[in-house]
DNA sequence: TATCTTCCGATTGTCAACAATACGCTCCTG
DNA sequence: CAGGAGCGTATTGTTGACAATCGGAAGATA
């Protein structure tokens, strides 16, 4: 259910600025409002709503700055540090796994299926920052990453599926060679690309000075 | 009443590992279960407790290695941006605000009232993230914030007062002036700070370079 | 016409009872 | 005595009814 809201947002069956109304949906999806108020909770923990007292959820924009400048650096700081720990802890099982992610991806490319990619991307990220058993970085990593999918899908902001998967795959080798520095590098490159038509991040290189 | 069982987590009157069980705490605090279970929605979101299905809600720790190596970083990404954006939006009733919340600050640190202290410190800063008018820093920010402020509390890791005092009197200064390279070589400062006794940054490092 | 006040409908917030689930204990079996 | 099946209890998940609150519309007043 709370997917099911998720991706009506995404795909823009709600608009941004438009109302959620607890009664309506939880009518529409044959269930109480306590759930439907759980999940709008969810949601807004997620970023892609914002709730008012007495008023009711609004879905929200996010802007191409605050996912270039705020949320990306972020995903970078997360990421680096659960890949860096995940690699003294993964085992030969939670290799495979991301091996089977990467397969998925490739055959959602074959297709052109792009949710596919997304969620065996999605799984992916997932299984290497829970390998690193860290429950912060977990938590926050949940937070930061709906809205950039959201923003992704919702802008179409994808590049092509197959250099997705090449990096993955580049990223997966890495991993398993050992070699820290080049996973970094791969990781950076992989996560930090600068999104066409975007305003460039002018003003905030200081910040990294 | 969310603050009431915030305090009782950072204060230590909940261990980490123990079990908070909705039935008992709606009746200690004289209300019924669905808001206690909002609240520990709320305290999950605020990453000082993970909630288990059917299981209930356990208090979390957290460790030294994470606070310095995620939690701080990704605090300096988000109020190096905040405090730029915000630069340019503050009204004269923002500084004014500013400066009454460093009044506050000043005579808490006079009285060697902690709580006074760090009350006015997280009004400080949220008030700024406020003026910078960018509505997923705000969120992000509301779910870090408390893990840090637990964290520093809880293990008693704050410094001299009044070397706080003096932090936010000159990034105060700093904003007033308009330099914004000086004002975000004082937030740096005033954020990453190293942690007597906690390991050393050693090792991720890279990820910077 | 502009503005203030009052009320009403829409919507969220709270509550208590009931349903579903998971864990641990007992008891059975080998 | 070891291991597993089944039950009972503790606890969360769900539901529908009721209370509190908000925003705006209608009407009164200058």
């Amino acid at each position: 259910m709370l997917e099911h809201l998720r991706s009506e947002i995404m795909t823009g069956r709600y608009e941004p600025g438009e109302r959620l109304i607890e009664a309506a949906i939880s009518e529409e999806l044959a269930t109480s409002r306590g759930p439907v108020r759980e999940a709008l909770r969810q949601l807004e923990h997620e970023g892609l709503v914002v709730s008012i007292p007495y008023r009711g959820a609004v879905v929200l924009e996010v802007s191409d700055e605050e996912v270039q400048e705020v949320l990306i650096p972020i995903r970078l700081t997360l990421e680096s540090f659960s890949f860096q720990k995940a690699l003294e802890l993964m085992s030969d099982d939670d290799f495979a796994e991301l091996g089977k992610q990467l397969w998925i991806m490739e055959e959602g490319a074959r297709r052109s299926d792009l949710q596919q990619v997304v969620e065996a991307d999605l799984r992916f990220h997932e299984l290497v920052i829970a390998a690193s058993r860290r429950p912060h970085t977990m938590q926050v990593w949940r937070s930061i990453w709906p809205r950039i999918r959201n923003y992704f899908v919702r802008y179409g902001r994808f590049r092509e599926l197959d250099s997705i998967v090449t990096e993955h795959r580049e990223l997966l080798e890495a991993m398993r060679s050992g070699d820290r520095k080049w996973m970094l590098e791969v990781l950076e490159r992989h996560i930090d690309v600068p999104v066409p038509g975007a305003p460039e991040r002018a003003g905030t290189a200081e910040s990294k000075a």
